[in-house]
RNA sequence: GCCACCAUAGCUCAAUUGGCAGAGCGCCUGUUUUGUAAACAGGUUGUUCUGGGUUCGAGUCCCAGUGGUGGCUCCA
């Protein structure tokens, strides 16, 4: 047990080692070939290649047995201090490195010209072997450190990555390895990658028949077949009923609009990349919509509205359409039609941290009751130095001063990153992984006093003069597509009952057991649980394999015992045979976990 | 969008140097009537992603397109 940082540990010296041990075998397959960098990475490292051809499996193979013999062979790893022109001419041939080192030299900058650090008149190299590197460090003290059973580069394909992040410059080659301290731990990492595959929401939503993307509809346009409808829909309807709680009110908008729309609310030129073409309609033109704020903003001015009016909070589950670059598209996580849970509050200003708090409460409510406790929240506030972004500097100062203020009132651990802010205003995000450690964000809350300045909206307060409210555009779950594929893989597709699209599926041991089953069927229904009594004529053993491969919490088996005390033999996904229950308990005790979301399947 | 890889039955995958397109599961029919993760038998399933090209002959080789996967860039 150790709670030191990963930056100083042994494992992140090993990856960082073996990152150059790597570089060094490539550099013999390809003696042409252009090192960029090739730091450590979680579970593992990379280092980018400018090469002179596509790489195959083959040199990955042989590149990775070279790279093992090197480890094997106990290279010393010795650091030297040179000056700027010793390292100029050690890498005379390596443009990359020579750029890096100008950077250094110069004093490092952030993407706007920021300093980093200060200009460096000595720069640090690392040796091993034939192979030299600029490198800050740390490294092992030799090869031997490494056990080349616990590397591997095959287990992830090679992979594009622009040169210093910039879609603008050179692509380079990405060569994925993984290294650990023991080989045990090398195949316990293989074994999470493939238990991680096994969650996957794409495999499991064909599996549980969720949800279908195909290719005729379009990409990024996910059918939702009825198992996945159901759990959507239970989603809706339970957010919704939160939400009408805690006074929202419901409203439906058309999915399009009339392109003038969007250039008064200032989107248009910020969504010229990721929306659909305009439609002509009879001369004019209609945009997909790509938000939902704007068609609020019309219906709060359909109305003059006074103080007492307000906070106003408008909700609806309002379908949205982008144009994701095709690569980007991903199973639910990144499609181009989506549906958010939209919200949106226009406040006084001095209800501003109250209904922005409100609403953090109400976001945490979401996720606590679904088990999410594993996300991160990040306050996006302005880049200063961007022109990306619409209103006064005095607005967005208010706007940011609101929201961390309302974080640390509610005691949220939080960080701020600059440049995430929307352009019309500073949000508040919630962010989580997916089982392969991608992140994603779902739910945000954002403050924005640029719309209601730009639509003119208005309100007549106390003193009778007309006043602007602040708007909070919020959506707990981000979009119904991304938050169930996330869903999915935290529940390992295993939903909890009040969630799972099927909740109990009746077994007849016989064929003279059909009557009873559909009798018990009948019963559940009418007590409102999503039930099925399976009448297949097939042997009962292979119906309970079946259902339980589908994750049904609750499997009924049923016959003559069962029909002479009236009860119903329950078995839970969880393999657990509890017996027989008498039909009325069972009932009982399964609307109770029903009623309560809870995850608990036993009874 | 960019780099790389991949595409064979509904699903998972085979098919030797270019030489008759297959298996398991599923599905259909019949037999079987089963007390907790696969009864038995028979049958069915193909524009080998699409379009070109090379060849006596292409699932296999080449080109283009489409779709998918990994990554980058971007994002709910």
């Amino acid at each position: 047990m150790s709670d030191e940082r990963y930056e100083d540990s042994q494992l992140y010296k090993i990856r960082h080692s073996a990152a150059h041990v790597m570089a060094e075998a490539m550099l013999e397959r390809f003696p042409e070939a252009k090192i960029a960098i090739g730091p450590p990475i979680e579970d593992g490292f990379y280092y980018d290649f400018d090469l002179p051809a596509a790489i195959n499996d083959e040199d990955i193979k042989w590149v990775e047995k070279r790279m093992k013999k090197l480890l094997a062979q106990s290279h010393r790893f010795t650091l030297r201090e040179v000056t700027p022109a010793e390292a100029r001419e050690i890498f005379h041939d390596q443009p990359y490195k020579l750029e890096l080192i100008e950077d250094l030299v110069n004093g490092p900058q952030d993407d706007n010209g920021g300093p980093i650090a200060a200009p460096a008149d000595r720069l640090t190299i690392y040796t091993q072997s034939n192979f030299t590197d600029l490198c800050r460090g740390p490294h092992v003290e030799s090869t031997k450190e490494i056990n080349p059973k616990a590397v591997s580069i095959s287990l992830r394909r090679p992979a594009g990555a622009y040169w210093r992040g910039d879609e603008k410059r050179q692509q380079l080659t990405r060569i994925y390895g993984t290294a650990w301290e023991t080989p045990q731990e090398l195949r316990d990492y293989r074994a999470r990658l493939e238990e991680a595959i096994k969650r996957d929401h794409r495999v499991l939503g064909e599996k549980l028949d969720l949800f279908v993307i195909d290719a005729m509809v379009g990409k990024g346009l996910p059918l939702w077949l009825p198992n996945g409808a159901v759990l959507r829909d239970t989603l809706e309807r339970w957010l919704r009923d939160i939400q009408i709680e805690r006074g929202y009110l419901p409203v439906v908008t058309p999915h399009l609009g009339n392109i003038e729309l969007y250039k008064t609310s200032g989107h248009y030129p910020y969504y010229a990349d990721s929306q659909y073409s305009p439609i002509d309609v009879d001369g004019d033109e209609f945009l997909l919509r790509p938000m939902n704020c704007p068609h609020h903003c019309r219906i709060y001015s359909s109305q003059p509205r006074s103080y007492r009016d307000l906070p106003l909070r408008y909700a609806e589950f309002g379908t949205v359409y982008r144009y994701e670059q095709s690569g980007e598209l991903r199973g639910l996580t990144r499609v181009r039609g989506f549906t958010v849970d939209d919200a949106h509050l226009f406040v006084r200003p001095d209800q501003l941290l109250g209904e922005f708090m409100a609403v953090v409460k109400l976001i945490q409510h979401v996720f606590g009751a679904l088990g999410m406790s594993d996300f991160r929240a990040r306050i996006g506030t302005r880049d200063p130095d961007s022109d990306k972004y619409v209103g006064d500097n005095i607005l967005w100062e208010e706007a940011t001063v609101a929201i961390v203020d309302a974080c640390e009132e509610l005691g949220l651990d939080y960080h701020i990153e600059p440049g995430e802010a929307a352009f019309y205003g500073p949000k508040l995000d919630f962010i989580v992984r997916d089982v392969l450690k991608r992140e994603w964000q779902l739910g945000t809350v954002q403050v924005d006093y640029n719309l209601p300045e730009r639509f003119d909206l208005e309100y007549v307060d106390r003193d009778n003069v007309k006043k602007r409210p602040v708007m909070i555009h919020r959506a707990p779950f981000g979009s119904l597509e991304r938050f169930i594929g996330i869903l999915i893989e935290h529940f390992a597709g295993a939903f909890p009952p009040w969630l799972a699209p099927i909740q109990a599926v009746i077994i007849p041991i016989r064929e003279s057991h059909n009557d009873y089953a559909v009798e018990v069927e009948d019963l559940l229904k009418t007590r409102g649980m999503r039930v099925k009594a399976d009448l297949q004529d097939r042997n009962m053993r292979s119906k309970i394999k079946q259902h339980r491969q589908m994750n049904i919490p609750w499997l009924l088996i049923v016959g003559d015992r069962d029909i002479e005390n009236r009860t119903v033999s329950v078995r839970l996904r969880s393999d657990e045979n509890l017996g027989a229950l008498p039909l009325a308990e069972f009932v009982g005790a399964a609307r109770e976990r029903i009623d309560s979301y809870s995850g608990e399947i036993r009874l």
